[in-house]
DNA sequence: CCTTGACCTTCCAGTTACAGGAAGGCCTAT
DNA sequence: ATAGGCCTTCCTGTAACTGGAAGGTCAAGG
């Protein structure tokens, strides 16, 4: 398979690819012709770090986790220790996020939103009022 | 004020009001021997954007506030419009989260974690389910 | 008067995970 | 032969900074 065939096939686009081979998380074999080709073991891991990356994992968690899948004396401790680190960010920036909407819904809420220049966002970001 | 003086009194780093200098959201005034010479105006805008990327506004969003915020003409209907857009940037970054959080929970409930190699959360990077 | 340390300056490189685009080679069909 | 659709490499840019190097400035102490 050529990058357009495993771009097809793994949802990926082709300069992704190319980006992947450049950091060493694939390494494809090379025709004749300097063409970049694919087996089906590329493809399946292609695949599979686009459904980790689809989960929110770094690329660096990609690496150590196609390193897992690979290693089959693995233990499945160690892949799970990978996710719950994950897990924890996940629920990190959630918890970030949802502590922003909270502050910034009660400003819009309290915005008239109307031609006049009175706004309570503005003033909240001039000066907050005390949390309560 | 020298730039430490407003560093300590914005919560900002000197590294990060010099570089918003550099894309030109304050212009301090500058001393003779080349030191930037903050006033209290300029301590009231960084506190605002301190402010304001705290609640996750981009550095465009900043200025567009920062914009409104000093235009006494100006509609709050304006500076409403741009908290809803980033509201809805902030909600729809929780749902892709919340997604994420589901399967990877799901995942890792479904892991042993011991030393054994068998693991769901492979199993899952490199075949999902079918969603139920 | 000189030095020391804490400031300040500019400039350059690195971070994350790619995307866009230019310039040019290759391959198949007409 | 040429047109198109692939493919290649290389360079630049993104967001919002952070770290570090090399060097100027200033106030206090010996």
């Amino acid at each position: 398979m050529n990058i357009g065939d495993v771009a097809t096939a793994s949802g990926l686009p082709a300069k992704t690819i190319r980006y992947y081979e450049d950091i060493g998380l694939i390494t494809p074999l090379r025709d004749a012709n300097g063409y970049r080709r694919f087996t089906e073991t590329h493809l399946h891991k292609l695949a599979f770090i686009a459904r980790a990356r689809g989960l929110g994992f770094s690329i660096e968690q990609c690496r150590t986790l196609l390193a897992l899948y690979e290693d089959r004396g693995r233990a499945s401790a160690d892949v799970k220790a990978v996710a719950e680190t994950h897990l924890a960010e996940i629920d990190a920036k959630m918890a970030e996020l949802a502590e922003m909407r909270r502050v910034l819904a009660e400003l819009i809420h309290a915005c008239a939103g109307d031609h006049r220049p009175d706004c309570p966002i503005l003033q909240g970001l001039a000066a907050p009022a005390d949390a309560d």
